[in-house]
DNA sequence: TCCTTACCTTGACTTAAATCAAAAAAAATG
DNA sequence: CATTTTTTTTGATTTAAGTCAAGGTAAGGA
């Protein structure tokens, strides 16, 4: 319990509140550990409650008809998922799966809740957390909808570099069929545009681990989106 | 002051709020009147508040770098837009600008901030809220990516079919370049898909006006997508 | 280490949709 | 009602990216 304090503590979604409401949140909070794979929810199951990742990473997707998988999110520590459908009261708009061996914490529907409704900034603070996944969600449309794989793929590598501490050297969490998905794209086609960044003196290639040798090109290429043959 | 409190109580948003909270929230709101075409606010415009559409149409944008614009929502009485950086305190991520003269209620940042925070009821609401717009734009992510134009613009006839109480005639509040934008398209290609489903029998163009000829096979389209030449 | 399985790459081809250009239709303006 | 202006449609062409098919490479298990 007093391990589940100070793991709650640290999450941003409940930073700033005060001990008391930690422990409260604490009490209420389940620690489910997943083996790689292993599915968490699917599409259309009720949702009582949500998740936060305290260690490993979670793939959120869908099913297209023919059966190929989109993913729509990769989450980590210490992010929350699944808690949309938390206040909507409905069910799961996708399925979540452990892509690696994972420790999340549940937080049942009711109990939440009613920790939320007496406890304005608690809800001010998932107010935040929705807000800006909001704003994540509608840059993602922004990247679908005006912009070109090339394009897509940089940002991505730009937003890798950001997130470990602006390496040079960066190392993918998922494989390159995951990443391509997660793009809006399929795997023969991210393998090409990556040798075409490999042609232009921009990246260099090494299994999961990419080397960003331009950094001011992929800024570039992120921004006005074409790659020209050669 | 009476007439601001009885619309904001039919707002979905503050559905459910005893009168004293609708009475503090019409003291803070403003009413805004604005022609067709005039601008709400611009990308990077510091969020001091956010709005909700009284009457008209509101189209909130983006612009590509080759200027082109591409619509991610359109809202309509009684729609909040604008909630987002109010409570992540940034800024707009993208354009406002009126389509129809329209009558907008503004509710200025500080003060809403501080009837959320005392009122655990109203943030609960805002959560709701948030998380629905949330689903949806899940929902256009999902359409943006995982299927092609004509699935994409057979979706919207069946949604508007539905929210002008499933008539079997439907009416365009934008014109057909601007439903284009909307669905991650451009007019040619919308026109040539809407004279598709002509010859497919499934609807009857009329300028604005459109008769859902063939429900069934419209909602076939929405998720299979594909249509052939003839 | 060998072998099986999963992952990645390359090539030839197809296709949906964008672009370019221009005409036709509809709507707004004087 | 004539005339601009905007919106919509049609046609020819290009292009980005998907599909199909086949090798190649790397990795995990026996």
């Amino acid at each position: 319990m007093e391990n589940t304090s100070k793991i709650i503590a640290a999450v941003p979604l409940f930073s700033g509140l005060p001990d008391e409401q930690i422990n409260e949140l604490a009490a209420i909070a389940k620690v489910k550990n997943l083996d790689r794979g292993e599915a968490i929810f699917t599409e259309g199951d009720v949702a009582d409650g949500f998740y936060v990742v305290i260690s490993g990473k979670v793939k959120i997707y869908k099913m297209s008809l023919e059966g190929k998988e989109k993913i729509l999110h990769i989450f980590g520590p210490p992010e929350p998922f699944g808690e949309v459908p938390v206040f909507t009261g409905k069910q799961f708009p996708a399925h979540a799966q452990a892509i690696s061996n994972s420790r999340l914490l549940f937080f049942p529907r009711e109990a939440f809740i009613k920790l939320v409704s007496e406890n304005p900034s608690l809800a001010l603070n998932m107010l935040a957390v929705l807000s800006f996944r909001l704003r994540q969600f509608a840059a993602q449309i922004e990247h679908l909808a005006l912009k070109e794989v090339p394009a897509r793929l940089a940002s991505y590598l730009a937003l890798l570099s950001e997130e470990q501490s602006n390496r040079r050297t960066v190392t993918l969490s998922i494989s390159k069929g995951q990443l391509a998905s997660l793009l809006g794209t399929i795997p023969e086609t991210l393998s090409r545009i990556l040798s075409k960044m490999v042609q232009h003196n921009l990246i260099t290639v090494n299994g999961r681990s990419i080397q960003l040798d331009d950094l001011e090109g992929i800024h570039a290429l992120s921004e006005n989106g074409k790659l020209l043959d050669s």
